[in-house]
RNA sequence: GGGUGAUUAGCUCAGUUGGUUUAGAGCGCUGCCUUGACAGGGCAGAGGUCGUUGGUUCGAAUCCAAUAUCACCCA
């Protein structure tokens, strides 16, 4: 069968994507042997394959692939999260599309049309990650409210309620009027607007002339206000202190009350205490007892409380009290002002500062727990400088309780039940009613004197039990045994603290009560060895990569461009762990869009090609039994020995990158092995002559090479390699790459490897003599060395000056005792080369060439002179560096005498 | 305002924890090369006083301190 000259990835990939999922490779059973296990970082149901998480799943994927060839039982669980808000905020559009409002439904009728919407839109993700080559175990496809996954939720609740962890409590809490729902910090984002900043004077009680004003940029909050602020040691409003205030348009009294946290230079100097309608408000207002009045209503409009303007939108009321306040005479000025404004990151409406009663997880024992994980190390960061942030995050400071309420319906709800002053917390209602009757005495009571919380809980209280759960370890441990701790975590680092330190938390929480202390001693309670942080996937003005600016190439069709193996080298090429990728998607200003091309993508792509053609060149050769002239074998076996050591060091070296999991570093050795150390000397050094035959022991071994390269390329370039190693030999079923065995280790003979290298430098040099000279590629030239105890112990090496000669396509290469004259010299360490051109010399161009090169060598035995004659130095530096220094000294001197010998002969 | 990290070749990044000939890679760039696996290619070459200034040290891209710029996180 004839290849094709190009290699085709659209040919291969589906192909063998359907030929692993028909032999189940993917799927994993425990066993006896030691597991490998990963579970996936569930994407959003909402959301389509995005550059992050192709980034993130190809990691996981060479990982994963990686230890299925080492003979693990390999399990990477894939799944989805249900991602309350966000997946809400879509039903709830879509519905709104159709004409139908949320609150016109019920609960259950909606949680109907949320439920078939996911079946529709939630698995299409997943479907994209088969394309890029993902080696999931579908079977175990979870999601996290899924019946077993939210049944464990409601374990976990009831349980922490037990032990005391849960409370519920007033909070100041981010509210978002329009999805009427709190929002965590993490949902709020601040973003530079411009507004006003209203200079309102309030008359101090008991005078009619005298005034203090304060500047606000919502100026509808004065309806709340109970008190104003100065600090302490603002001389001009030290007369103040004590009095009070009249609230303008309301009129009501108020302390002025002094407070370090007022900051002198801003505004007027003094501020205005709202407690309900500001976080830091609420705080002082803590510090100095006052009232709180809540003007606003859930949905963002006047209350009762206010008095004015009751039911009017928060942005209206401004209007109407600025008005108000104009009226009065109260408005001293308005001026424009930017200031950081907080929006709903779903609803990009503005967020309210608000109280509400909400269930909290007291976090500080969880936070301590969360940090010895990672200080002791039993749960590793890679890179390890995460830590500083995690630190800093749990650390005693600023670690603050868990807000797990949300006042949302896709999602787990809350399983509490509320009757008048009595909270029952329990499995379900029937459960809950019995607690009831027994707490409250009550045998009358029935259903319908209960209410269940509206809320459901927040979606990472169900995705931090995701280790545990996936594997259902909350209601049989039978595969939980086997498979926890997993392996390595692979995720951004941007969610470092909302799951991962959960996850951390709660692997410590309940391994050991769910697997007993004898497993958990034996495998740890954390749940991942490993975590492995990606970094942000940016574009090329460093701009995180999202939807809504537009700035991220359509990553099917970088797959469809380029080929899964193409676009995974791609992403990995820069992908050191934990620092942000800037991904070289061009933006094209035409279309104001990003172009789905890349550079590193067609690296990849150009990489499966050389190899696809380093392939057709094996395959077009002839065999013969014969042994072939000793010059060949020489040659051949050379090749052969020098490869093999190469591959065993480029193996070790691999291994070690991977333990640290510097994966573009172990892709770049591949890639440079296979195209450098591959194609480019070992194919040549072994190729014969043209429509000559080749050996068959060479042959053999030259297909072996390659074979065992597509096994250890395979993790990260899954599809060519297959198609590779099915090129190369006839195979039978079961056999396929996917599950080859990786190789084992062994040591290498790193003189060989040094004297190869000296061997490459060597024709290297021919070649740039030829190349300045305009000599032809392929004309014999005569070669000569100056004869040394060096030069003669590395050409005592079988078959390499044989292969000196043929890669330089030298005449002959022959030692000689003295300068050969009409020549051009070249240095390789001390040794002196000749090779003859036959053609006049262009003396000056040579003499320039060979200055340029003795001005490097006296500068560079300066800097050894200087070194050597510091006294401190020689004393105090470890002898090998100071006997090195010395060995420098040497051969600097000897290349400085045979380049001036050289000159002299010229 | 507080914190974290980054700053090395035109671009994107390594530099494994102070010493391997006055710094490496990939891409890009410059020359030359085409019947002979591959132009999605071959061969060779040019490019950096490691942001700046001090300090520690026999020795600093690497450690410390200041400073500048950028990014992100928190307020």
């Amino acid at each position: 069968m004839t290849l094709s000259s190009n290699y085709i990835p659209q040919d291969t990939e589906q192909k063998w994507y359907d030929h692993w999922m028909e032999k189940n490779y993917f799927h994993s059973e425990p066993d006896d042997r030691e597991p490998y296990s990963i579970v996936i970082p569930p994407p959003n149901v909402t959301g389509m394959l995005h550059m992050g998480h192709m980034l993130n799943n190809t990691i996981q994927d060479v990982l994963i692939r990686r230890a299925r060839l080492q003979g693990y039982n390999a399990c990477w669980v894939p799944g989805t999260d249900h991602a309350s808000i966000a997946t809400e905020a879509k039903v709830v559009k879509l519905l709104r599309e159709r004409g139908i409002k949320k609150s016109d439904l019920s609960r259950d009728q909606f949680m109907e049309y949320a439920w078939e919407w996911k079946e529709k839109y939630g698995g299409i993700i997943l479907d994209q990650l088969k394309k890029l080559g993902a080696s999931c175990d579908w079977e175990r496809t979870r999601f996290t409210l899924e019946e077993s996954l939210s049944e464990a939720v409601v374990k976990v609740f009831i349980d922490l309620h037990k032990k005391g962890k849960l409370y519920r409590g007033l909070r100041m809490t981010n509210w978002d009027p329009e999805a009427k729902t709190v929002l965590s910090n993490e949902e709020v984002l601040y973003k530079e607007e411009n507004s006003r900043l209203y200079y309102v004077r309030y008359q101090i009680e008991g005078t009619t002339d005298e005034w203090i004003t304060i500047a606000t940029v919502r100026p509808e909050t004065i309806l709340g206000d109970t008190a104003i602020a100065v600090h302490p040691d603002d001389e001009r409003f030290a007369h103040l202190h004590g009095k009070r205030a009249i609230v303008p348009v309301i009129n009501r009294s108020v302390p002025i009350i002094k407070d370090t946290y007022v900051e002198m230079e801003f505004g007027t100097g003094a501020l205005k205490i709202t407690p309900a309608h500001d976080m830091n408000d609420n705080e002082i207002g803590h510090r100095h007892g006052l009232e709180v009045i809540d003007v606003l209503n859930d949905d963002g409009t006047m209350s009762e409380a206010a008095q004015f303007f009751i039911g009017e939108d928060r942005f209206k009321a401004r209007k109407l009290m600025v008005k108000a306040l104009e009226d009065s005479g109260n408005l001293v000025k308005v001026e424009e002002y930017k200031n950081k404004v907080g929006r709903s990151e779903r609803t990009n409406s503005i967020v309210e500062p608000r109280l509400t009663k909400q269930w909290f997880l007291e976090m500080k024992d969880f936070a301590k727990t969360a940090l010895k994980a990672v200080k002791s190390e039993e749960v590793s960061f890679y890179p390890e400088n995460m830590w500083n942030m995690y630190n800093s995050w749990l650390n005693e400071e600023n670690v603050r309780d868990w807000c797990i309420s949300r006042q949302l319906w896709w999602g787990q709800r809350i399983p509490a039940w509320y009757y008048k002053d009595h909270v029952f917390v329990a499995k379900n209602e029937t459960e809950a009613l019995a607690m009831a009757k027994k707490e409250t005495g009550q045998e009358n009571l029935t259903l319908a004197d209960l209410h269940q919380d509206e809320d459901v809980v927040d979606t990472w209280f169900s995705s931090w039990l995701w280790p545990i759960s996936v594997f259902d370890g909350f209601k049989d441990q039978k595969e939980l045994a086997y498979y926890y701790p997993t392996n390595v975590l692979v995720t951004g680092w941007d969610i470092m603290f909302f799951w991962v330190a959960r996850m951390i938390m709660s692997g410590y929480e309940w391994s050991e009560e769910l697997l007993g202390k004898d497993i958990i001693d034996k495998k740890g309670r954390q749940p991942f060895h490993d975590v492995y942080f990606t970094g942000m996937v940016r574009d090329n003005k460093r701009r995180k990569m999202s939807k809504s600016l537009g700035n991220s190439p359509d990553a099917l069709a970088l797959i469809e461009t380029y080929g899964a193996d193409g676009v995974r080298f791609g992403m990995l090429s820069s992908a050191a762990a934990g620092n942000d990728i800037v991904f070289d998607a061009p933006f094209d200003s035409k279309s104001k869009s990003v172009l789905n091309e890349s550079k590193l993508c067609e690296q990849g792509k150009n990489f499966c090609n050389k190899m696809w053609n380093a392939l057709r060149l094996v395959k077009s050769w002839d065999i013969i039994e014969e042994t072939p002239d000793s010059e060949t074998l020489a040659v051949n076996q050379l090749a052969i020995q020098w490869l093999e050591e190469k591959y065993a060091e480029t193996l070790t070296k691999i291994e070690h990158n991977f333990k640290e999991y510097r994966l573009s570093d172990v892709l770049m050795q591949l890639y440079k092995f296979i195209w450098d150390d591959f194609c480019s000397w070992y194919l040549e050094m072994i190729k014969p002559e043209f429509q000559a035959p080749i050996d068959r022991k060479t042959y053999e071994r030259t297909v072996d090479f390659f074979e065992q390269m597509m096994v250890i390329l395979h993790p990260f370039m899954p599809f060519v390699t297959e198609e590779i190693w099915h090129q190369l030999k006839e195979r039978k079923a079961g056999e396929d790459c996917v599950v080859a065995k990786w190789p084992a280790l062994k040591a290498y003979d790193e003189q060989l490897i040094n004297r190869v290298e000296l061997a490459k430098e060597i024709v290297a040099n021919v070649r740039d003599i030829r190349s300045s000279n305009g000599i032809k590629k392929y004309d014999p030239l005569k070669a000569f060395v100056l004869e040394s105890d060096t030069v003669t112990t590395l050409l005592e090496q079988q078959g390499l000056q044989a292969m000196i000669i043929k890669m330089a396509a030298l005449e002959s290469l022959n030692k000689t005792s003295e300068e050969v004259d009409k020549t051009v010299p070249f240095l390789i360490g001390t040794d002196k080369f000749f090779v003859e051109i036959n053609k006049e010399i262009n003396v000056e161009e040579e003499r320039e060439r060979q200055e340029k090169e003795l001005g490097y060598y006296e500068g560079l035995l300066v800097t050894i002179k200087k070194k050597l004659s510091n006294e401190k130095f020689v004393n105090n530096a470890p002898e090998k560096v100071v006997a090195l220094e010395r060995k420098k000294l040497a051969d600097t001197e000897a290349k400085i005498k045979s380049l001036k010998d050289g000159l002299n002969s010229l």
